[in-house]
RNA sequence: UGGCCGGUAGUUCAACUGGCAGAACGUCGGACUUUGGCUCCGGAUGUUGCAGGUUCGAGUCCUGCCCGGCCAGCCA
């Protein structure tokens, strides 16, 4: 077995400077000893490949310190919150292997708490109902070379205050009437320090807690607070929040605590190339229709992902790879391809497939014959064991595994040449069919019975193996190929819209592939390698439906491409 | 335009905090092979963003500049 995916010193690498920190803290007591991440997604959309960096980070980091993780949804704003995604969102986390301390909990819980803090801060001068619309508040936070001005509401007394943030808990107020606002500075540097919004009044149910609360607490104030409720020590979240630390630090600071103070530290979030990330780019894929629904096997979500067969394993141990770091980047897919095909070149059974059928007939076969010939499981592991495969005088072959005029370095069959059937024996192809356009319909061939075992007692070599199905026995399917969902490594990149580089080709369904009969028994989900073609994942709905994982490492389309690029 | 964060092979990250610039993936070549897969061996790839300075010695420290990202939601 490989080195664990969640040792980071697994491959002998230093720490990142988040495990530096949590090692240092725990070395300098610190928080006790103690260590305590969270996992904290709005469940207002599905997890994606992005996601699980920041989940194997906050629930390995916790674990190789003897900490705990909790799953804590961000359930702030009802708008497009739903159960439905919290669900989605604990069963992918499951998926990716990991358990969250206790049942998940929600920033919803705190509601009461946060409230009663809010008026706290009220009593303390630090807060006050603000009443000029939105469109001012924004006007009068002034811009990076200009400080903001000062509400006319922003001296209230505090019992005016006090009285109007509980009229506007009661719902005495229409939408967007009034917001409870910090009393910091309104000529701060940092924008997010301008006497930064709490509370907003919004007459929305919330998923959870029903009509029962009328005004929601922004991100920035029921963050942090949250942490701090639960006891979390070390607070990790992408790039963008750097500026937001100040903003939590500062209510931090202002509020009885009953803890110690979690801090927050910012990582560069992943992103992958030909593909996207953000809800929004996401959201106009499956809106429009170019790709089919949101576990769409070319998708980056992790039930994209799941549904075209990639391991949770493989996944781990790509986060793992990367590391974290504060440089804002863009990994290479096929590094991630990489570790799929390491760990399906493991894990997953072979089988045989013919993804575009040409046939083959052997003229010197007995009539009739069939024989059951025996082909390892996993050549990786003799532990799975063989299966039988039936072989008779009429085959599928790979259309690509024939050329009428083959070129240099094509190794494959052709009018005149031997190859080795998987399995089975030497085959010589006498001569091809073809139709009125020159296309090739069948393949007349005699094989070598001397050559049962796959060696010829002359010591007669062939350049290549090829793999096969007995044309009588074969089980028909439907193979869905996947290719890169953009064209450009990063989509967007120039400015244009990144819909632009959307690959049409992105999916290719053939209809006509013919399977052996063992892939009959294949199991919802499963994925097996189809010898030479790459790994392909058994949909978990449709019966003869696979989706091509990811493809082998492919020499000769290396040379073909190549050459293609030369000429 | 102000503030903050960042800049090391093609890509993502290292470099024990001042001591010979490395790894993985990719790429190229070879060996092996009943998968052109896997495995093994080897090669190539760098003005460490730029320019100065300190030092016996700078990716690392100092100064200036350049480039990229983030911030002006009652989104998270």
């Amino acid at each position: 077995m490989s080195p664990e995916p969640s040792s980071p010193s697994g491959e002998g690498r230093s720490l990142d400077f988040i495990r530096e920190r949590v090692r240092a803290d725990n070395a300098s007591g610190a928080y006790a000893g103690r260590v305590q991440t969270r996992f904290p997604p709005e469940p207002n959309g599905f997890l994606h490949i992005g996601h699980a960096k920041a989940v194997c980070l906050n629930f390995e980091v916790a674990a190789e310190t003897g900490g705990t993780c909790r799953l804590r949804f961000d359930d702030t704003n009802p708008a497009g919150e739903d159960a439905a995604y919290a669900e989605a969102i604990a069963d992918d986390i499951a998926w990716l292997g990991f358990e969250p301390d206790g049942a998940a909990v929600y920033a919803s819980d705190y509601f009461e708490q946060l409230y009663e803090w809010a008026e706290h801060l009220v009593r303390q001068g630090l807060a006050y109902v603000d009443e000029q619309g939105a469109e001012t508040i924004s006007a009068n936070r002034g811009d990076f070379s200009t400080p903001g001005t000062d509400s006319p509401w922003r001296d209230r007394s505090v019992a005016e205050n006090l009285g109007l943030l509980r009229d506007m808990r009661v719902g005495r107020f229409d939408d967007g009437a009034k917001v409870l606002r910090a009393r910091i500075d309104m000529a701060h540097p940092n924008m997010l320090m301008r006497d930064p919004v709490m509370y907003r009044i919004r007459h929305t149910a919330h998923f959870r807690t029903g009509d029962a609360w009328c005004i929601y607490p922004t991100y920035d104030w029921a963050h942090g607070q949250s942490d701090a409720i639960e006891g979390v020590t070390h607070s990790l979240c992408s790039l963008e929040f750097d500026a937001h630390r100040q903003l939590y630090d500062w209510y931090l600071e202002h509020l009885p605590l009953p803890g110690d103070r979690p801090r927050q530290y910012e990582f560069a979030r992943l992103n992958l190339t030909h593909t996207v990330t953000s809800k929004r780019k996401l959201s106009a894929l499956v809106d429009g229709a170019l790709v089919n629904g949101w576990d769409d096997p070319r998708l980056p979500t992790l039930r994209g992902l799941r549904r075209r067969g990639y391991p949770p394993e493989a996944i781990r141990q790509f986060c793992a790879h990367i590391g974290v770091a504060r440089v804002n980047g863009v990994h290479e897919i096929e590094l991630l391809e990489s570790f799929v095909r390491t760990h399906l070149n493991r894990t997953a059974q072979r089988r045989m497939a013919v993804l575009r059928p040409l046939e083959v007939v052997i003229d010197n076969w007995p009539d009739g014959r069939i024989e059951l010939r025996r082909a390892p499981n996993n050549p990786e592991d003799p532990g799975e064991g063989e299966r039988e495969v039936p072989f008779s005088g009429r085959l599928w072959i790979e259309r690509d595994d024939f050329m009428l005029d083959p070129p240099r370095k094509f190794y494959r069959l052709a009018p005149g040449r031997e190859v080795r059937l998987r399995a089975g024996y030497f085959l010589r192809c006498d001569y091809a069919e073809t139709d009125l356009d020159g296309e090739v319909t069948r393949l007349r061939c005699t094989y070598d019975p001397d050559t049962d075992g796959g060696q010829a007692p002359d010591g007669r070599k062939v350049r290549a193996t090829i793999h096969w199905v007995s044309a009588d026995h074969a089980v028909d399917a439907a193979v869905a190929l996947y290719d890169r969902l953009f064209t450009d490594p990063v989509p967007g990149a120039d400015g244009r819209d990144p819909l632009e580089s959307y690959n049409p080709a992105s999916r290719e369904l053939i209809a006509g592939a013919k399977l052996e009969p063992e892939l009959k028994k294949t199991a919802p989900g499963e994925v097996v390698q189809f010898e030479r073609l790459g790994y392909f994942a058994h949909d978990p709905g449709t019966p003869m439906l696979f989706h091509r994982t990811v493809g082998l490492r492919d020499e000769w389309a290396n040379i073909q491409k190549r050459r293609q690029q030369s000429s």
